[in-house]
DNA sequence: ACAAATTTTTAGACTTGTCTAAATTTTTCT
DNA sequence: AGAAAAATTTAGACAAGTCTAAAAATTTGT
């Protein structure tokens, strides 16, 4: 069965979602991450459900069935190899490519996705350190952290990001944060929950917990 | 103003029926060329019309303006470099790559797509032999003639095909046509309009009227 | 010139995906 | 438990793009 970029992109949120979350997604969090009205997300719920792609009980949330599952990653590979093509062949920043990749993902072709993958030389991650699928739709397992989850005291490496935006982006490299950076977590500051980090040696900075908390470090 | 897919591929397919017809295009032309009923086409036009696009008289015909015009080239010019790309960076053969870029040429983002010219070293001409419109939209005049318009006892070189389907490019290359063969125009019957050519000097071979003219040639 | 054939447009319906407003269900709080 | 608040669903409308059937305009043929 073919699927419309309205659905690709709704099992995909889902999909993300359940990554951070183990139990049922809410309408409204589908809603806020899709930028759409709850409204337009029952309906939608109930027309994937019966396609077989989510379980869905009205007022008790939505998972991805298996079918779905494999629907959404395939999504995501797409999204992830397109995002490695374009900062590695096409000379991109890591905060430009995210919106080029929400319309590539859609583009149908297992044969295309498939030569890219080989075109780039399988890579394992992202420009932004997610995990790429591999055409089975396994994903490596990373082991990756948030840092607003680490303890004082922590030295670390930065791995990834867990939001591709741009404002996020670019906050992050006006942070001098790159992948690769070893952090120091120094302390967390209760008032406000920050934390202070030293990036690569450097005198500690003041990073906020939603910056935190969209950070991926590997504790050395 | 923002456009549709829809509305591109009806931009695109007036201004590819206007390069062998330079008066308005009919309702019925288009109709066929885009695989939809007349009545939609009516009331497409109705709406480029309005939008500026075209110049479109009830029962007249339709014509690109300016505006529509430089639409339609910039798909065109995106069409050609993705299905360039395909053939000489993802491996694909000319007749699989049509129905990929008709995917692609949809892709939104002015600078992906100059990134990608230079990537590919500012190509010509497409794997079909069609010319590639530049960044501002002037298309390299390549002086091609159709086969179907050529006298006998001409010698020619292959230098392109007008259609990309796949069913067409798999019969030229059964026939054994490739971009740069070398054509000895033997004769024309006139039973059918088929034409006797030989193919690189060797025993001539009959070609339908149907094929030759969507192959295009440049006369020794 | 004028009837017949052909082309094109209009009218009305349908699908997908969205929205607002109202109704319903679930959760929270006293 | 029962009221209030929050979350979710339903109902009805709308826009884009398509379709069929019918009407209107144009072209063709005698
Ligand atoms: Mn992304
Ligand atoms: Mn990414
Ligand atoms: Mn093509
Ligand atoms: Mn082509």
């Amino acid at each position: 069965m073919s699927t419309s970029f309205a659905e690709e992109n709704y099992l995909k949120i889902i999909y993300r979602l359940s990554e951070s979350n183990p139990n049922e997604i809410s309408t409204n969090e589908v809603a806020e991450m899709i930028q759409t009205k709850a409204a337009s997300v029952s309906d939608m719920l109930r027309k994937l459900s019966e396609k077989g792609w989510v379980n869905y009980q009205k007022y008790q949330g939505v998972r991805l069935t298996d079918k779905g599952q494999k629907i959404a990653l395939s999504i995501v590979r797409k999204h992830r190899l397109w995002e490695f093509f374009l900062v590695e062949k096409m000379g991109f920043n890591w905060d430009q490519v995210h919106d080029i990749a929400e319309q590539l993902e859609h583009i149908e072709s297992e044969e295309l996705i498939n030569k890219l993958d080989e075109f780039l030389g399988f890579p394992k991650v992202d420009p932004h350190g997610d995990p790429i699928p591999n055409k089975d739709g396994v994903i490596p397992d990373l082991g990756y952290q948030l840092l607003s989850d680490c303890k004082p005291n922590t030295t670390c490496t930065l791995m990834g990001v867990a939001q591709d935006s741009t404002v996020f982006l670019q906050l992050v490299t006006k942070l001098d944060l790159k992948l690769g950076s070893k952090l120091n977590l120094i302390e967390i500051n209760s008032f406000d929950r920050s934390i202070s980090v030293s990036i690569e040696g450097q005198t500690p900075v003041f990073i906020s917990h939603e910056v935190a908390k969209n950070i991926l470090v590997k504790i050395i």
